[in-house]
DNA sequence: CTGAAAGCGCTTACAG
DNA sequence: CTGAAAGCGCTTACAG
């Protein structure tokens, strides 16, 4: 231990401890510049240090990172950003009316970010709205960030996708189809899972079975819709025209298509919902005409939202591990910003839940 | 138009319009340096135009602004950020099981945030957990943020709030009690709508009442269950002590409570519960019973979640304004943030909902 | 009402 | 493997 440098550099800070010669800085206040000068290196190689540059010395990397360690210091991000002009942060841009895939998504994302250096940034967007691109292009141009994460219904729109390639910015899409390059995807096969829930209905011997789908503009519709009709043809059976309607995600839509499926003769006997909210709906219509769940009406879901466990009975589902996709794609992000390769698309797989609508309560796995 | 001007700061970009001397940078690309160089200013009057300083003739003013929106310029959050160490993002601190809650407030808080300079951050945080306060301290620390909002149960905190007063950076704490002072806090008057409901409960002729409440550690469990005993009390009736439990406004914490109540001799004919999570549990728990809702047992919740509206029958509950007062948090951190005062403490009432949960359903209102 | 200059805390070619 | 110097795009005393 020497005295005080006699450089001009040094500021006269609160001590803290007493007896150091350096009048260290209170803690998390330390710049770059005080580990440099207590390191006695320069801050490029202190910088090097920060950013896991292999260019450098082991015992010179030690040193500073002990005192990094003991002076708490961590970098400021703006300062980084500014001088890199690449910000610490992720934008969610989403556009979900589901609060329930939304905060899972967030938490999968932050759950992600534990750690590491980077945040994350909410930006909500209307991608009905024909703005809605401009409005991101200038959000990414403001703030910089280091990537964005889609899911859907923001990852289905190819002019934003294309608009991220144009200005560099690396991004993740989270959607049940493939529909672009393994390092800019999470995928989830929902294909598969309305499958499995057909299979489940034509094994449970239901024959007049009737579906109910989100809005067109939606991948997940029609993959749902598919993967179910091609589950129920397997079986022998067919999805008829007149079985089928729109119900647009929501609770009230899926309410009104069942109003209209269900007062017709004669009436089916299952019903599978694009989503748990259409499902409920089904209830509520199925409850307003005194049908009883599932001696007189069968009913799966998709999603496995809270609500599908709340309602009574607790409904049958197939289960799409949202948070686990939102941490996925946080990380294939990261990962990609480092320049890393991902040759495979990752994907998941929903599971069937099998629940009280659909298997009366006593034998049902509840 | 003269002929670019033969400063050595020109740096060749690419050109946009035609017939342009300027090189003007793209769209989105402009520095405050370009502004002053258009503008035959220096840098420093730019920047009193983009921090509406008054001192700057109405004229000059007028012109800059022109070039601004010429050059849709505007200017690099990190880089003022840098400048006077603090960046444009509010953080949410949140620990809060309600998914709906959680987006709900944030909705609240971005709706008030479009148009400004300013970014939601998410902050989740372990309430329970005694590093939090220290995470907290760590992330202003980083990265600065203008301010803080805290719903509950991190609002709650006030080792935190002695923290935040110690870092001198702003906050607001929505919660039920008004525990700090006008400008740092939005209140819901959770004690009248629990009274609301006492009072809807008592006017129905219900004799023998129950009530689910939350953990000890939220103050809203107090509000509510002393609002609503406070409504029995006037209608001469009494909370019985034996006819209240802890469901920790959780779903199976309400459901395992009123597995409790409606086990009791005489059964109680009305339960009230402190958020609609717990109130679906009672549902669970009156269907697992066979009993009839409302004519065995009529229930009410808190909130309004859109839960309350997907089962069946519809849930009576107290209508919390969430995402507003999400909006009236923002609109006073950047009000507060910018020196304005607020004599007043902002407060919210909620206010009852009748559904078919206390009222039998071909009268109530749906 | 306006400006020249220093500074915020980092990163980055460029040298060595 | 390491460093001196310039620069990222702003703000801010300080002068005038």
């Amino acid at each position: 231990m020497k005295p005080a440098a006699t450089s001009d550099q040094i500021v006269v800070r609160p001590v803290l401890g007493e007896g150091s010669p350096y009048n260290p800085p209170a803690r998390g206040t330390a710049t770059i510049n005080d580990v440099a000068r207590l390191a006695k290196v320069s801050k490029r190689t202190v910088s090097r240090v920060i950013n896991d540059s292999p260019l450098v010395k082991l015992k010179t990397r030690a040193a500073i990172q002990a005192i990094i360690a003991d002076l708490q210091f961590s970098p400021d991000p703006q300062a980084r950003g500014l001088a890199r002009s690449k910000s610490f942060f992720i934008g969610l841009v989403y556009d979900n009316p589901n609060s329930q895939y939304v905060v899972n998504i967030q938490r999968g994302i932050l759950d992600a970010l534990v750690g590491t250096d980077f945040q994350l940034v909410l930006h909500p967007c209307d991608c009905s709205d024909s703005g809605h691109v401009l409005q991101v292009e200038t959000f990414i141009q403001q703030h910089k960030p280091l990537g964005l994460i889609l899911p859907p219904a923001s990852s289905e729109s190819e002019a934003l996708a294309d608009t991220l390639k144009n200005l560099e910015v690396d991004y993740v899409r989270i959607a049940s189809v493939a529909f672009d390059e393994p390092s800019r995807m999470i995928r989830s096969m929902d294909f598969d899972g309305a499958a499995a829930a057909g299979r489940h209905l034509a094994a449970r011997g239901h024959k007049n079975i009737a579906h109910i789908h989100g809005p067109a503009n939606y991948r997940s519709t029609h993959e749902r819709r598919s993967g179910f009709e091609a589950a129920l043809k397997e079986a022998g059976l067919s999805l008829e025209a007149h079985l089928v309607a729109d119900g647009g995600y929501t609770f009230e839509g899926g309410e009104a298509a069942a109003d209209r499926l269900l007062a017709q003769e004669p009436r089916p006997d299952a019903v599978f919902a694009g989503n748990d909210e259409m499902a409920a709906g089904v209830y509520m219509a199925a409850r307003k005409l005194g049908l009883r769940i599932p001696e007189d009406i069968a009913i799966v879901g998709f999603d496995d939202a809270p609500i599908a466990a709340r309602v009574w009975p607790p409904m049958s589902t197939v289960r799409l591990p949202i948070r686990d996709m939102g941490h996925a794609a946080a990380k294939l992000l990261l990962r990609t910003a480092e320049g890393g390769a991902s040759p495979e698309t990752t994907t998941f797989y929903p599971e069937i839940i099998v629940r009280g609508s659909t298997v009366p309560i006593q034998k049902a796995v509840v």
